[in-house]
DNA sequence: ATCAGTATTGCTAAGCGTTTGCAATTAGAT
DNA sequence: ATCTAATTGCAAACGCTTAGCAATACTGAT
């Protein structure tokens, strides 16, 4: 016996979950919600944020609580760094191991419990460099 | 020559600054306000915002960016990770040596130009896991 | 295939943290 | 003491996100 999540296969949900699988750009709410409307115009944004809410609560996708800025969705759920630039605010994924030794460390030193640690690098991206 | 501030030094400013100075708990702007309006129970929240906005703008406090949260606020201007309790969402320090060597790698990896980090660590506080 | 029941939708309005416009006040230089 | 721009308090606006609700449409059972 297990959780009984009783979720339905909407057109809704189906196309979100599309859309944002064929983009790495960790689009907002809103930027998916433009991408969605194309194929059904006629969806709402609440519609859109409701799915993305319910689906990262089960995993199917990852949810990005960027600091001090909109939330971003992703569909690559296995866990990785960002980049986030300072200019235009796009984010993109930095792929390198991840440094779970400091977890324990950080464990120790605050005596907090079920420690995980997520890592935010900034910069400015090739785009914004490239025109000053 | 170099870029003229012309900052005055309120009462409210002063007290704001000292209030931060008095904890070591990374308070809301709100639960800052409270602690104001104790000494100045005329001043408003804007000016409570206002001020921390310019204060952190000019270097002189820090201003955490938690994710998907308030922001918070810090008289400890030197680079620091943070602690969030998933249950409370207090804030507290961790100390330990910040992993600069990271930066490096992701420069590499993402290409991205004057990249730095923060670490966010989560977990349950000692408060809260005590209290189940 | 039809049905019933409830998860989900679209719409709108509300929520929350934060910022802004503006007239009144006041710090700080002369 | 006077001047002037920085700052204040208030209220209203803001941007992102959530919630209420009646209408719709999945899905599992018949």
């Amino acid at each position: 016996m297990h959780t009984q999540l009783n979720r339905r296969m909407t057109k809704q949900r189906h196309i979100i979950i599309e859309e944002l699988r064929k983009v790495t750009s960790h689009p907002t709410a809103d930027q998916l919600y433009e991408m969605v409307r194309k194929r059904l115009p006629r969806i709402s944004l609440s519609t859109v944020y409701r799915n993305l809410e319910t689906l990262s609560a089960e995993g199917m996708i990852l949810r990005l609580d960027v600091a001090g800025a909109q939330k971003r969705f992703d569909a690559t759920v296995e866990n990785h760094y960002h980049i986030r630039c300072n200019h235009c605010g796009r984010v993109d994924d930095v792929h390198m191991e991840p440094i779970n030794e400091i977890e324990e460390i950080a464990r120790r030193r605050s005596k907090y419990q079920s420690v995980s640690h997520s890592i935010e690098f900034s910069g400015i991206c090739p785009d914004c460099f490239g025109r000053g």
